[in-house]
DNA sequence: CGTATCTATTGACAAACATCACTTCAACTG
DNA sequence: CAGTTGAAGTGATGTTTGTCAATAGATACG
């Protein structure tokens, strides 16, 4: 964590590279890419208020529970559930007629590490 | 935080809702729309590693040394940098022909203290 | 077996997005 | 002032996204 020293620039003469480029190491680029889609896949309101409800559920909620709290269809709802599988952040479990969803709490541990 | 009963459920009997729903209170939904803005800022991986970036070194950083560190063009940058500055995430200064970005810290409170 | 119920998938579509080449704008330099 | 340089804006383009209506599975019930 080094404090940027804020040399004045000067306009460069013809030729020399503007600025000496912040390097970064290549480890966080696959840190990024996963953080990146954990991100996204929180960046609709309504993704993320499942993720809410899931874990103020603490257990494992039907889906015909979570339906009626959002004003979409139950495709869109499914929708959106499938993408949060897809990054892993929710599984679900089949009882019957009835999906089970939970969240994976690991799933989100590295975002918030990193946010924090 | 109360634990869901997983009373096992039961085929409606055509007429009856298929379950209680589980409500939510209304002041949650300004609360994930905030939210929700900046995971979806942070849900490219060009975007969250600028923030890294900008976070490491506590400091202003001007966009000239940020443009070499990504295979994009330098208006790219700007259009990525214009979507974290929209949602909060990142302010800047202009200092003669240079512009200097930097993060907000408060910006990234909420989300992370909801991830935790 | 047939039908109703819950969930997932498909197809369609408008809106938003990421990207680039090009242009504009502001400001420094000679 | 004229030319150059850093950054932002514009227009275009192909991709992704959020949404719904309709459909398809799967399973329970009578």
């Amino acid at each position: 964590m080094s404090i940027l020293e804020l040399t004045p620039k000067t306009k460069r003469p013809a030729g020399e590279p503007c600025c000496e480029p912040v390097v970064y190491p290549d480890v966080e680029r696959a840190h990024a890419e996963r953080m990146s889609t954990i991100a996204k896949a929180l960046g609709d309101p309504i993704r993320l208020t499942l993720v809410d409800v899931l874990r103020k559920h603490a257990g494992k909620v039907c889906v015909c529970e979570l339906v009626p709290l959002f004003d979409i269809s139950q495709s869109t709802l499914s929708h959106h559930l499938k993408k949060l599988r897809a990054a892993g952040i929710v599984d679900s479990e089949r009882q019957g007629l009835w999906a089970y969803y939970y969240v994976r709490p690991e799933a989100l541990k590295e975002l918030s590490a990193w946010l924090s």
